[in-house]
DNA sequence: AAAACTATAACAATCGTTTGCACTAATATT
DNA sequence: AATATTAGTGCAAACGATTGTTATAGTTTT
């Protein structure tokens, strides 16, 4: 019943006009070798016939697939979402699709998805590693294939790896000079996993900050989560029970910040008075929110997202592996959202 | 400098084993026509080489890609970026591959996307609508490539086509029985674009409800908005100054009831009180807000993508192109978030 | 010992397109 | 008029893998 009609080919037309198939595609790609007269006779039958050249076949004979493949933890997060836009947005400009694969934060996955894409025959990669992640084999082995790799985001602590990441270090410092010039002296730390690379950096933007203003480092400050809601309360629960208690709080997302906001409510704390919260990433709900962290480090995702597209496109058109790694760096800006 | 090796190819192996391809194909594909010796001899070197067949030569043989499209409004929505997260987890389970474009509410993209997973030879499509499109040739035209699609969520008006739905009426009917039994007899409706589907559904459960509780229909009670904040606000106000103004008010998602109710409270309109609100989504930040809606609509996007997802996988794998349309219906829960 | 069979492997076509090279005929050059 | 040039086409290989058909042994059957 279905028409299963097949595509019409180079071929077809060869045959139905009596003329050779590399004339035929020579004429539709307008080959200067091509006479005129067929030239007008190949486009003719070919716009009749709504001839479209396989691609497949294409990228078979080029060995190319014009696919790049994103892998990242959860498109769930809206960090990711915004990233894999602007990667989408490069990529269409340059003729490239784009696939995507969510590692859910295990590494197992990641490996699997990884794997899929290399078989899927992909250009090239843009990833944001799991947080699980301690093992880079599965990327470094793409070298043998040619597949070239940008990460983004979370990045891995590794040299000679091209890599777009956030400045954790300068962002942190603006969070912390902006509560320090509010006049708080001890500001506790919600951390992330320390396998995270911005999670010693921020230890270390936390120090610099310190000395540079003369305040007395205090490690038991620092407190960090896995992101879980209560692995945050246990963290914001301890940083609230120390003796000398925080009067401001950096936490690491503003998820973190609005599970500790809601702790320290429960805690019969007041906001903006006994505790103040700040945090990063700046999602679009702290409009609706009653009491918003008063200020978050902007990332700049959709960014990061151009920026790794960018420079994959650039790494996929080089011939040979130079070797050239990419390092950019992207700054923060402190978005402040109250100044109570 | 780099390793720019050529990958292993069955010619390779056959060349060092002084055997035919034909013969190594079959080995390693352990086709019982070849001998074991052989087999063996094959099989290591395949091994020793790392030799991986190359899956787009494979693909363009068989006119298969194992790879489907998504195309959707936009991953920064939850409920799509669940829903892709269905589709995901389904394809991998059989071995297809996603990709992954965002109409962002684009006619006109969500041509271009169409157009170039088309070109892509993507097996099937699994597709959400932009609130734009009034015109589906462009998918229609899919049927000539024998590429299947499966619509989701946002779907079309047209019959014949593979849906996966959410029930709207019965969503709505649940919203509104739920008011009602609360004691509203005034509730307004802050609906969507008028070339939705859902939005024609939401007037009809509507109708339906307020007659089944003898209840006058007061269509002045009904309102649009095109989701962004300013018609939202728009929508509300309007309602809200309606001589005898309603009591409760059934927003098309979180969002908008998010606008409404900072609107409402903008009127000094006491939550809860003066007015309630109820809503379609559940988003997950209801939980960090001091005043949510008191109930939503779940839609229940990660089963929507499932659905179609396994439909589509169906179709695929179908010979000729059989003349059964799939129309599948979600129904919705009403998830209360406050006894207020 | 001739005929028939079996196991194993090679041959060759195929998928659709691109591209280096060879070829023909017509035109231009001397 | 003989030679060189050029415009326009065709031939064939190539990309990597699969698969129907055929060929070559060696083995069994009668």
């Amino acid at each position: 019943m279905a028409d299963e009609k097949k595509l019409p080919t180079i071929k077809e037309i060869a045959k139905k006009l009596n003329i050779s198939v590399s004339t035929v595609s020579r004429a539709l790609h307008d080959h200067p070798s091509i006479g005129l007269r067929t030239k007008m006779r190949v486009q003719q039958l070919a716009k009749e016939l709504n001839y479209e050249p396989n691609q497949i076949a294409i990228f078979f004979k080029q060995g190319k697939t014009y696919a790049i493949g994103v892998v990242l933890p959860s498109l769930i997060e809206e960090f990711f979402s915004k990233a894999i836009s602007g990667v989408e947005d490069i990529a269409r400009q340059n003729k490239y699709h784009v696939f995507i694969g969510q590692s859910h934060d295990d590494e197992e996955m990641e490996k699997e998805i990884v794997s899929a894409m290399k078989d899927q025959h992909v250009d090239g990669l843009i990833v944001s590693l799991s947080k699980q992640t301690k093992n880079y084999d599965h990327f470094l082995s793409l070298k043998k294939y040619n597949i070239p790799v940008v990460f983004f985001d979370r990045v891995p602590a590794l040299p000679n790896v091209n890599k777009v990441s956030f400045n954790m270090i300068n962002g942190t410092k603006q969070a912390l000079e902006f509560l320090i010039e509010k006049g708080h002296r001890r500001i506790g730390v919600i951390n992330g996993p320390e396998e995270m690379i911005s999670t010693k950096e921020r230890i270390e933007a936390y120090k610099q900050v310190m000395i540079k203003n003369r305040i007395k480092i205090d490690m038991s400050l620092i407190e960090t989560t896995d992101l879980s809601t209560a692995s945050t309360v246990t963290a914001i629960d301890k940083l609230l029970h120390l003796k000398r208690r925080p009067t401001a709080v950096v936490a690491i997302n503003d998820y973190v910040a609005l599970d500790g906001i809601r702790h320290a409510k429960k805690l019969k704390l007041k906001l903006n008075k006994d505790i103040t919260f700040v945090s990063y990433a700046n999602i679009p709900i702290t409009s609706y929110l009653q009491d918003p962290p008063i200020a978050s480090v902007e990332q700049y995702p959709y960014k990061q997202g151009t920026t790794a597209a960018k420079i994959l496109i650039e790494l996929m058109n080089l011939q040979g592996g130079e070797n050239i790694f990419h390092d950019v760096v992207i700054d923060g800006d402190l978005v402040i959202h109250s100044h109570k």
